[in-house]
RNA sequence: GGAGAGGUGGCAGAGCUGGUUGAUUGUACCUGACUCGAAAUCAGGCAUACCGCAAGGUAUCGGGGGUUCGAAUCCCCCCCUCUCCGCCA
C-alpha cells in the first residue's frame, strides 16, 4: 500500500514512477475518488459535530431540570442527512482503499528500467561453470536413475506438479535444509521460527497477496460462525512470518528483527501451464528456508545487501556457480521496491535458474499491515520489511543434482553437506 | 464439545445504574526545576488516523450490527484470551 499523502501531493510522480514498473495509475479516478471523499467527508463531520454539540446540550439542560424538546426538534432535523451521508461514507472511503490496494510498490531510483526478465541487470557471477566430459542428464534422469525420485506415484497421490522424494534423496534434501538453517542462526545472526502453514486473510492482505493474487493461493474454507472465512496455504514463509509484526508497535531497541523458518511453501500456479512441467522446478509444493528482516527505515537498503549476502553465502558453501541479476520494473512482485534474484546453474537446462529472491518492501508492507517502531522521539514509525529465499530447498537440491552428477549415474555429495548425511561421499544407484 | 470469566491508551488497571469520559489513576517515556552529576522530589507534556492555513472538528474503548438526540457503558451476532470438565497427536 503506498502512502494516500504521497498520492495526494504529487500524483504525477508517483504515476511516472509507478510508469517505470509497466503499471498505468488511473490518475482521474483517483481524483475523483478523492474529491468525492472529501465533500462527502467533510460534510458528514460538519452534522456530526452539530449532533454532538446539540447532544452535549440535551445533557446538559437535562441536569439542570431543564425542558428539552426544543433541542430534539433541532437536532430531528439534520438526522436524515446525516444517516444517509454515514450510510455513504464508509462505501467511499472502501472505495478508495480497494483502489490503493491494487496499486503496486513505487520502484526505488535504482531500479533499471525494462519490461521483462530479458531487461533484468546482471550484477555479478559466482563460481565456475562446470565442464563435464560426458553428456549431462538432468535432475529427473540422474534423480529417478538413482531411484529416490518418483514423479509417477506423486501423481497417483496427488496430481500433477507434486514430487515424492524417497531415501537418500529425501535425505539429502533433509541436509540442505538443515544446512541452511544452522548457517543463518549460527553465522548470520536469525532467529529460528516455527510458523503457521495456514493463514488468515489479514495476513495475506498484509504481505500484499490479497486481494490481487489470490487465484495463486490455495484456499481452505472454513466455517466461522454464521459466516464462512477461508485459511490459505502460505505460498512462503514471507507471510506467517511478516506478519509476527501485524498492528504491532516494536520498540527501537529491538531492531533490527531478523527471523528464519524452514516451511513448505504452496502455489497454485495458476497461468504457468506447459512451463516447467518437466522435473521439481515448478511445484504446488516446495521447501523453503526463508530469511525476514524488519528493519529501521534508514537502514533498509544495507539491510537488503546483507540479506542477499546471507542466502548467498549458501551457494558459496555447496560450490554450486550463480549470478545475482537485479530485476528491473517491469518484471519486479507487486510489493518490491527492489528485488535481486539469484540464479544458480543448472547444466542440463545450460543455464541459470532463479533459485533466491531478495526484497526491500520498504513501508509498503508495513503500511498494510500497521507495523511499526517507536521512533527515538517515542512516536510510532512504519518499519521497513525485506524478505529473502536462503534458499529454495528443492530447487537447491535440483542444482546438485546435475552439477555434481557423474559419468556413472552417481552424485557426488558437497563437502558440507556430509556432516548432515552420516558421512555419505555420493549417491549411488541400488 | 460443555460450563464460567474476560478483552479499555506502551504496560497495569478504573469506568460499564447511558450525557461536560478520548476516557480516573499508577507506571513507563519526554521536557524543565533542584543537583557537580545521578537517584529521589516537584512542575508540565505524553494514543492513533483523518479533515482544516489555523482555531478547531470527526472517528476509534476486540470486530460487526442495533437501540438512542447521545453508547466504553444497553441489546444481538462473531472473533480472541483465560480457568474447569470432556476428547485427542
Amino acid at each position: 500500500m503506498l502512502d494516500i499523502q504521497q498520492l495526494r501531493n504529487d500524483l504525477t510522480t508517483v504515476a511516472a514512477n509507478l510508469a517505470r514498473r509497466g503499471f498505468v495509475l488511473d490518475t482521474v479516478k483517483f481524483e475523483q475518488l478523492e474529491a468525492e471523499r472529501k465533500t462527502i467527508q467533510t460534510r458528514t463531520q460538519e452534522l456530526q459535530a452539530q449532533r454532538n454539540a446539540n447532544s452535549k446540550r440535551i445533557g446538559q439542560a437535562k441536569a439542570k431540570g431543564e425542558e428539552v424538546s426544543a433541542i430534539l426538534a433541532e437536532v430531528a432535523t439534520l438526522s436524515d442527512e446525516l444517516k444517509q451521508l454515514e450510510a455513504k461514507l464508509p462505501q467511499v472511503l472502501q472505495a478508495m482503499d480497494a483502489f490503493l490496494a491494487l496499486i503496486p510498490n513505487l520502484p526505488h531510483d535504482s531500479v533499471p528500467a525494462g519490461k521483462s526478465e530479458a531487461d533484468n541487470v546482471e550484477v555479478r557471477k559466482v563460481g565456475t561453470i562446470p565442464n563435464f566430459a560426458f553428456e549431462v542428464k538432468d535432475h529427473v534422469s540422474i534423480g529417478e536413475g538413482l531411484g529416490g525420485l518418483d514423479f509417477e506415484t506423486a501423481t497417483k497421490i496427488a496430481g500433477s506438479r507434486f514430487s515424492l522424494l524417497t531415501g537418500q534423496l529425501a535425505r539429502m534434501h533433509r541436509a540442505l535444509a538443515q544446512l541452511m538453517l544452522d548457517t543463518h542462526t549460527e553465522q548470520h545472526g536469525y532467529t529460528e521460527t516455527y510458523v503457521p502453514y495456514l493463514v488468515n486473510a489479514a495476513s495475506m492482505r498484509g504481505t500484499g497477496q490479497l486481494p490481487k493474487f489470490e487465484e495463486d493461493l490455495f484456499k481452505v474454507p472454513r466455517q466461522m460462525g454464521d459466516g464462512e472465512e477461508n485459511f490459505y496455504l502460505i505460498p512462503t514463509a514471507e507471510v506467517p512470518v511478516t506478519n509476527m509484526v501485524r498492528d504491532e508497535i516494536v520498540p527501537l531497541e529491538k531492531l533490527p528483527l531478523k527471523f528464519v523458518a524452514h516451511t513448505p511453501c504452496f502455489r497454485s500456479e495458476a497461468g504457468s501451464y506447459g512451463r516447467d512441467t518437466r522435473g521439481m522446478i515448478r511445484q504446488h509444493q516446495f521447501d523453503k528456508v526463508e530469511l525476514v528482516q524488519m528493519v529501521h527505515p534508514d537502514t533498509s537498503y544495507a539491510a537488503l545487501e546483507s540479506l542477499l549476502g546471507h542466502a548467498e553465502t549458501i551457494l558459496h558453501k555447496l560450490e554450486l556457480p550463480y549470478r545475482v541479476v537485479k530485476l528491473c520494473g517491469g518484471d519486479m512482485g507487486f510489493s518490491a521496491a527492489t528485488t535481486y534474484d539469484i540464479e544458480v546453474w543448472l547444466p542440463a537446462q545450460n543455464t541459470y535458474r532463479e533459485i533466491s529472491s531478495c526484497s526491500n518492501y520498504e513501508a509498503f508492507q508495513a503500511r498494510r499491515m500497521q507495523a511499526r517502531f517507536r521512533n527515538a522521539q517515542g512516536k510510532p514509525e512504519l518499519l521497513h520489511t525485506l524478505n529473502g529465499s536462503g534458499l529454495a530447498v528443492g530447487r537447491t537440491l535440483v542444482a546438485v543434482l546435475e552439477n555434481y552428477q557423474q559419468a556413472d549415474g552417481s552424485v557426488r555429495v558437497p563437502e558440507v553437506l556430509r556432516p548432515y548425511m552420516g558421512g555419505v561421499t555420493a549417491l549411488c544407484a541400488h
